[in-house]
DNA sequence: AACGGAATTTTTGTACACAAATCAATAAAA
DNA sequence: TTTTATTGATTTGTGTACAAAAATTCCGTT
């Protein structure tokens, strides 16, 4: 099987001794969010172990972590894959953020320090730019820190760590349900949403917050009946056997 | 050590056969959680593989589970300990469990129905009678039942993955800052919970989910300098060395 | 030629054994 | 007496080998 997305960023010691769990943890968390991995793809063991040059040991605990995150679906008996969200998965996925990115945009309001405000205009010029030259995998990336920056700003630990499993996921949800056409103009909310902020209007924050996310998934394609799990037996039952 | 806490609930088979992954998981969890294994406690591989007469390896799956429920501690080269969280992570689970169950209460009134109100109703009874008899334990139990089930009625799987972390950390900390005087009176609060759903006034569900919530982290004792871990760097920076 | 089934091959699950690190206890020095 | 090294014992980390399950291939039958 050709691995060869989980080869190590440029720049970076190549197979220099045995990786760390972390950073093992890291190629592939990676190579999955910018889609290097498809969803679906099969994470065979002994192909892992051949590209880290570790024992399965270490590459099974890593799939054990990478579950957890739910960015990773492990069959008994059947191997590791790459996380197939459903549709349903993306609609709780999405409520869940409207949710929890609600409260922490109003935190984030009553916080944020001048250069925290500066930290995110930059990080929305990044995204421009890489919308500019129509690197999608690059925006949906950069579209991600800055809402973890703001997690971040908001200073809740607990719901940070909520939202980096969300981001995850969406980054999965539109790699599996996003319209190649559609490109996502979150840019300019965005820097909407950072106006709001640096007038310490929380509530304003927020309905930025939400118009954002909502769109976002309206962007989707949540309607077609996707490749998402086919129940056999309901669609089968009461059919004639053409004997 | 005594690892008696971890005995199988009766009327269980004892010690027939090898358990499987999850049967572990779950008596350690629930020892966990009803305060029989209390914070701290170290959770030594060789000891539980002896109780549940299993091999290391799965004892070893089993910790990393449950460290990512942030029931235990892993700590590198030291081993598994029962978590012990900090007044900040106290702080920061009850400000997402007012986040996430201020939704999930809204969306519960808009789908509950009359059956499900009747089983909230028989949870709350048992609360009560658990209150009544004394037993804390019991009463904590089936208070996060309470919260769980109405989350599985708001029917968002990701938010009730959420609010199941959380409800186990909340008892973890009712074991560490829990004044042993200060009887939970949760019960009368749930049942106004209950009414304000039955009349389906979201809005007055959500706000008795709150005080109820905020009541709760009240009654702890949040401001004592626990045992919490003390920075030996900063409070020692600039003392003079006593020569 | 197509379908079904058995043997083979591959892949995952588990146990065991050794290496490395930590902890406890003892002894020596300030 | 307190502190610091050193040694021994215990415990965790990791690699390897074997067993079980699933996927694949091949062959015989219809």
């Amino acid at each position: 099987m050709a691995m060869e997305a989980l080869s190590p960023a440029r720049g970076e010691t190549r197979d220099a001794g045995p990786a760390t769990d972390a950073a093992i943890y890291d190629r592939i968390y990676r190579a999955i969010l910018e889609h290097r991995l498809p969803p679906g793809t099969k994470l065979g063991e002994e192909a892992l172990c051949g590209v880290f040059d570790v024992s399965r040991a270490r590459i099974r605990k890593v799939l054990l972590r990478l579950e957890h995150g739910n960015v990773v679906e492990l069959q008994p008996n059947r191997g590791a894959f790459v996380a197939r969200p459903s549709v349903s998965d993306a609609r709780h996925v999405f409520e869940a953020r409207r949710t929890i990115e609600d409260r922490i945009v109003r935190r984030a309001a009553e916080r944020l320090t001048r250069s925290q405000i500066a930290q995110l205009r930059r990080l929305v010029a990044t995204e421009h730019a890489a919308h500019r030259r129509g690197d999608r995998s690059a925006v949906i990336k950069h579209s991600g820190e800055f809402h973890l920056l703001l997690s971040d700003i908001a200073g809740n630990e607990v719901l940070h760590r909520f939202l980096l499993e969300l981001v995850s996921r969406t980054s999965l949800i539109i790699g599996v349900y996003g319209v190649p056409g559609s490109s996502n103009c979150s840019v300019d909310e965005h820097t909407a949403l950072i106006d709001a902020l640096e007038a310490r209007d929380g509530a304003r924050a927020a309905a930025a917050m939400e118009d954002h996310l909502r769109h976002t998934e309206a962007l989707l394609n949540l309607s077609a009946a996707g490749p998402a799990e086919i129940d056999l037996g309901a669609v089968l039952a009461g059919d004639p056997m053409p004997t």
